[in-house]
DNA sequence: CAGTGGATACTACCATACAAGTGTCGGCCA
DNA sequence: TGGCCGACACTTGTATGGTAGTATCCACTG
């Protein structure tokens, strides 16, 4: 089985339409493309060397995840980061997922622990390379594995659609071994309290996890501000 | 501001496309397309007098909250209800809205807390008319209204796009005012223990409330197998 | 000189036409 | 008669042209 990042739809894989979409949310995400950015259909399909129409499907697609904003016959934009949504977004997703670990006591698919094993230490190695895009994969992966191995896949696709608001900011605060490290380290301890079947160590591990962006959040706010909203 | 039911495409609100895909998901929700349909893009365009542009975009959007499946050259099928996956949104939604009502026994507000009570009361005269749309839709709007005055309008995205592997179970089981009733009842209760900022009371009528449709669940799996996959 | 009205150059949106892939049905052959 | 092979009908995917709406800029007016 191929590993599809994207797995909206398994259907359009090898779509021109999905490798734009695709394409292009990893070049938001990466800030190449900064929030206020205008897209242009025709720009986009020139530079692509496609047609305008599914380069319209991508941006309808990101759309959806509040990624961009189509303002009907007057152009789309890259939506800047929002604080508020960010906090939102956090506060959906650890409730999500406190409660996905919660369950990973209960019972946990052992292929999907074994796998676990692996993507942390390949994360570290990651880490220690300073390799931020290897990083951020091996970190989507580790939280798909857990949702996966707690019976529940729908989780992660509810996550993912929330996770948008999110990934900009880590990607501000990511470099530096020194800050990926201790992300690992929390990946382990969340582990940790799942092979004790410690439900309350488990959630306290992942809420910790996930508040942990919200301590550089205000320096990463003060030292662009540009990219936030008013 | 206008009440908008779909808030994904605040820029479509009017667009052709945005019209037919609401209309497809009310259609496919209801059951009037039941789980199996093929769905042709040129026969969908031509009944709604458009070109097959505009629908198609509708399909992809429905194909993203998989309420139907594109299959490339092949064709495209309404898919069938999936008990695992609809207890797995049960999960995430219940993650989400336990938070969701926790929170809102430190803050709610004042607006939202007035409209739920109108809701409450619209909601309790359409369960006693049987007017099941009705019904459906102010129990969407009371949900809403949680999320919003806690705070966190992002919860509700979130938990439309899983919702939609429940809706057509609701429908199945919702007939008859006495399935109703009792479910305004819940809603009461939950506003009740937030009035009185009780976390875990509030939390555990909330639920109490999401387990309810486990209860009818084997009943109209038994009733019509054929909507369900295998 | 400030403010207003209109031509213009964009945009997204929709319609139409073409291309490419898939399942089916019927004829042909062993 | 059973199995294989090819043409056809149908699907979604892509390309291109035209339409309607919006913002901008500039000439014109008070």
């Amino acid at each position: 089985m191929r590993t599809a990042v994207n797995t909206h739809f398994p259907a359009h894989q090898g779509s021109a339409a999905q490798r734009i979409e695709n394409e292009l949310r990893r070049s938001i995400i990466t800030l190449e493309l900064p929030p206020g950015s205008r897209l242009s259909e025709h720009d986009i399909a020139e530079r692509h060397g496609v047609s305008r129409q599914p380069v319209r499907e991508a941006l309808i697609g990101l759309a959806r995840t509040r990624l961009v904003e189509i303002q009907p016959q007057r152009g789309t934009i890259v939506v800047k980061i929002s604080v508020r949504k960010m906090m939102e977004a956090r506060f959906v997703r650890e409730a999500i997922e406190t409660a996905v670990v919660r369950r990973a006591c209960s019972s946990f698919d052992r292929q999907s622990r074994q796998r676990i094993d692996d993507l942390l230490e390949m994360q570290a190695h990651a880490a220690r390379r300073d390799d931020h895009a290897a990083f951020q994969r091996y970190d989507e992966l580790f939280h798909v594995a857990l949702a996966e191995g707690a019976g529940c896949p729908l989780a992660w696709e509810a996550i993912q659609d929330i996770k948008a608001h999110m990934d900009r900011v880590c990607q501000l605060t990511l470099p530096g071994p020194e800050a990926m490290l201790p992300l690992v380290d929390q990946h382990r301890a969340i582990v940790t309290a799942i092979d004790a079947c410690d439900e309350n160590a488990a959630a306290e591990a992942m809420l910790r996890h996930l508040t942990e962006i919200l301590r550089a959040l205000p320096r990463v706010e003060a030292e662009h501000p540009e990219l936030f909203t008013a």
